[in-house]
DNA sequence: TCAGCAATGACAATATCTTGACAAATCGAT
DNA sequence: ATCGATTTGTCAAGATATTGTCATTGCTGA
C-alpha cells in the first residue's frame, strides 16, 4: 500500500464526507425519541462542549456552518424553550446562547444515549490513535481557517 | 491532556463536523472558476476515485448521502453533458454513472487545482499519521454501516 | 422454481444550508 | 480618539439534502 500522499489525502477527504453523513445518521437515530434533529443536537453539543459561552457565529464556526443557518435553528430552539439568549458581557449585540432548564434536561437525556454510544464505539480503539486523529484534524482545520 | 476516551471521541466528532464544512468551503473556492459546486465535485470525485463503475446509490453510499440527493444532481449533470448513464452489466435498471468527454475535461481541470492543494496541505504531515487517520475513519464507518 | 425481502427509480413535501446583501456594532492599528 | 476593516443581525432567494411513499427490479434461501 504505497499510494502517494496526494491520493491518500484525497481518499481521506472523501472518506471524511462519508463518515460525516454516517455520524449525522447515527445521531439522528440516537435522538429520535428526544424530538431532536441533527441541526439541533449539533447546536446543543457545541454549547455543551464549550467552556466559555458561545455566540451564534461562534457556534457556526465550531460546526463549520454558516451563521445564518445556526441563527435560524437557534431562533426556533429559543421559541421552543430549549435555548436562551443571555447577555454577552463582551459584545452588546451578539448574545450568548445557553441551555434553558428544559434544554439542560434534554441534554441530560442526550447524554444518556450518547455516552454509551461513544464508549461502545471507541472501546476497541487505542486512545493514542484517537489523539493522533484529533490532532491531525485540528491541524487541517487550522490550515483552512 | 488526560481527557477520557468518551470526551475525546465526542470532541473528535464535533471537530469532524467542522472540518467537513471547511473542506466543502475549500473545494468550492477551488472550483469556483470551473462552474462546479460541492454537490457536483463530490460526485465527480467519487466517480474518479472508484476503480469499478458506480451507480447512483453507490455514489450516495460513498458520500454518506441519500440516494435521492445524488440522483437529483446526477440528472442535472447528465443534462449538462458532464456525466453519462451507461449500461450496467450487473443491473438492468441501475445505470453506471460515468464521466463524459466533457466531464473528463472538467476532471482534468479539477485535478490541476486539486493536486497542488492536496500536496500543499499534506507536505508537513507524515504519511504515517494520514494512514492512521484514514484507518481509524474507515473503522468507524464500518461500525456505522 | 418461486416467494419474500432488499435495492432501485421516481415523485413529492419539507428541512436544512448557502449565498448575497445591507446596516449596525465591534475591533484594531495608528 | 478615530478611521478602516471585520463581525454581527437580519432578510431574502436559491441550492442542497432528508424523509416518506410506491411500483419495479433484483436477489436469496427454501
Amino acid at each position: 500500500m504505497h499510494s502517494p500522499k496526494r491520493v491518500l489525502f484525497l481518499d481521506l477527504v472523501l472518506t471524511l464526507f462519508r463518515l460525516n453523513g454516517l455520524l449525522i445518521a447515527e445521531g439522528d437515530a440516537m435522538t429520535k425519541d428526544l424530538g431532536l434533529t441533527h441541526a439541533r443536537w449539533k447546536v446543543i453539543g457545541a454549547i455543551a462542549l464549550s467552556n466559555a459561552g458561545l455566540t451564534v457565529p461562534g457556534i457556526a464556526r465550531v460546526l463549520g456552518q454558516s451563521r445564518q443557518a445556526v441563527q435560524r435553528i437557534t431562533d426556533v430552539m429559543v421559541a421552543d424553550g430549549i435555548l436562551v439568549y443571555t447577555d454577552n458581557p463582551k459584545h452588546k449585540r451578539s448574545a450568548l446562547v445557553t441551555l434553558s432548564e428544559k434544554g439542560q434536561d434534554t441534554y441530560t437525556l442526550l447524554r444518556e444515549v450518547q455516552d454509551p454510544w461513544a464508549i461502545e464505539n471507541t472501546e476497541d480503539i487505542p486512545t493514542e490513535e484517537l489523539e493522533t486523529t484529533l490532532r491531525l484534524v485540528r491541524r487541517l482545520i487550522k490550515k483552512f481557517n
